[in-house]
DNA sequence: AGGTATAATGTGATGTTATAACATATACAA
DNA sequence: TTGTATATGTTATAACATCACATTATACCT
């Protein structure tokens, strides 16, 4: 039986969300043997500042807010690094980036709930979705390498509101 | 029993799926008494030029190739007006936009299959497929607004060759 | 420990995509 | 024909992202 995600509810106790991201994140580093070095933590724990994903200038500001004057570019490639890691994902619809709730673990694919009206965004990791879309493509003679899956829409708790 | 729609071929007559575009747009805008403009139509015109998704600025540069002064902005109204149409799809994972190649049908859906070898983009349009991404949806209480599906990979005649 | 290759970061400029804000022009109905 | 809504023109700027090259840090081999 499969076990449904539930959407991040707005009271929920986030210091341990981003507490568990940061150990998990140490350790998938260790395992892959990549670096997590200053910078790419400063912007993980940014990023997970929320479960509304941010863009890299606001990423940017934030590393900078007691007078740093790091660059955009040194975002830009902690975030790359944050990606080929499987640390974080990026949001295409938005340009923006959040924490990948699966650190570590097998990954479906990446596909996302986007709540606007309050922004939360989760990952649906519906396999499914992910089989009748193999099937649908695959159909078609289409071989493939990357995917994304957006939904917009109202999330429960916005819903009930 | 359902129809699965072709990946463009390399070698097809073009200058027809321009036509039945063109045509069909005035059918939609005249049903709609929406107005297909002259600038309206010079940029659903440049983006019909393949099946290959173009950006903002170079279909600019397209409509200033002869002197022209057109800005940015103009372009940009232009592609708002044919997506509320449904003329145009934009393709968030390349800032990019294509022709629609549902124009005036039911639609199930914006589902993409974008080949990162010829940069052929075509619709997958499958309902088993949105079937899914809607059962999942609604399992986790979230209300659909709107959605994004893109797939890159190779399309049929560039794994052929 | 010292040398050297690789990885990471710093730095400045620039490229690319998209929108704000306000002025002007055009269509079309009353 | 004149008012109102729609469309376009114009200038500036915001927001997002990368290039190219210099410098520094780290790993790891001897």
């Amino acid at each position: 039986m499969s076990q449904v995600h539930a959407f991040p509810k707005p009271g929920h106790n986030h210091a341990r969300c981003t507490a568990d991201a940061l150990r998990k994140a140490e350790a998938v580093c260790a395992a892959r043997k990549s670096r997590l070095t200053e910078i790419r933590r400063d912007v993980l724990e940014t990023v997970w500042q929320s479960h509304v994903p941010v863009g890299a200038y606001d990423i940017l500001s934030h590393l900078n807010e007691n007078g740093g004057k790091t660059a955009p570019m040194a975002v830009y490639r902690a975030l790359d690094f944050l990606m080929e890691n499987g640390l974080v994902h990026r949001i295409a619809s938005l340009n923006a980036f959040i924490g990948c709730a699966h650190m570590g673990e097998e990954h479906h694919a990446a596909q996302f709930l986007i709540c606007h009206s309050c922004g939360t965004t989760a990952e649906l990791e519906s396999a499914p979705l992910k089989r009748a879309l193999t099937q649908a493509v695959s159909e078609r003679g289409f071989t493939i390498d990357s995917q994304i899956v957006e939904i917009s829409g109202t999330c429960p708790h916005c819903r009930a509101a």
